[in-house]
DNA sequence: TTATGTGCAAACTCTTTGCATTACC
DNA sequence: GGTAATGCAAAGAGTTTGCACATAA
């Protein structure tokens, strides 16, 4: 599927979500799911904003992170926050995975174990807790920080 | 071990690291220390000025966050943040552990998993990343709250 | 004695909120 | 036309910092 396909079946869950809701949609709303669309990184509001700006120069922050908790309550996109970093924001595409930080340059990798995550539900049972969701994530040095 | 003894070790401990790293020690610091050793749950910084204010009525915030970035630093304490909730301390008892929180009331469950604990040292591994330390936190609802 | 730690208040950063206005449905 | 969303600015919350004073070594 071509990339301009995909983004718009995250518009258009936007818009159903929206309308499920009784909600009225916005073009900020969809400039912010495009900006989450093309990151290849986890943004910050901050850095979301900068980059909308150049959709729509008059953008303001507040709308981001109005929008932003909206999307996250809906599960459209995913929140995490690293040590001092603050939250950083993630389109949700569906495919669940945990994070690896490299504490030295800061990279962040994505990881996905069936393993793990299967034992993270037996834990849980255990304990009688009924699990929802979880937040993995993995400090260290990267490999190539290793070679320096 | 009394309890009282158990608390003298982690202030001798406060003590010996201060003077490795040629530094003064304060009346404060032990207070602080004492705080997070009594407490049988995670606080906020806010919650220790509280705590530390009944030994010691004229100490200030910002003495408690620079100590506990110094305790941290030295890992004395441990930190997490928790979902919209912010940083909490706890005292670093030697004895890791992950956390569950329930979603519906809060309360924070610790628990340990050895073979979970492999298994991260694998995947990072996998990846060539040199595990230093992780966080997990699992997020569901608790047997209490499942009742209701 | 002298450098470090403290208390206070101001400054900063990040996020939320109130309100007038705009725009969606 | 009525209600929700926006943009702006102000307010809040949490944390850090500068500085004069106190204190440990």
């Amino acid at each position: 599927m071509s990339a301009k396909k995909e983004l718009e079946l995250y518009i258009e869950e936007l818009r159903t979500l929206v309308k499920k809701r009784g909600l009225k949609n916005s073009a900020q709303r969809e400039q912010i799911v495009q900006v989450l669309f093309l990151a290849d990184e986890h943004l910050t509001p901050e850095e979301i904003h900068q980059r909308v700006k150049k959709l729509n120069p008059n953008i303001g922050l507040a709308t981001v992170y109005r929008t932003l908790s909206f999307l996250e309550k809906e599960h459209l996109v995913n929140s995490i926050s690293f040590g001092s970093e603050g939250k950083k924001y993630e389109l949700n595409r569906g495919d669940h995975h945990d994070h690896m930080i490299c504490l030295q340059c800061g990279k962040i990798l994505e990881f996905y174990e069936e393993e793990l995550e299967h034992l993270q539900e037996i834990v849980a049972q255990k304990a009688g807790f009924k699990l929802l969701t979880h937040e993995m994530i993995l400090y260290g040095i990267c490999p190539e920080c290793q070679n320096k």
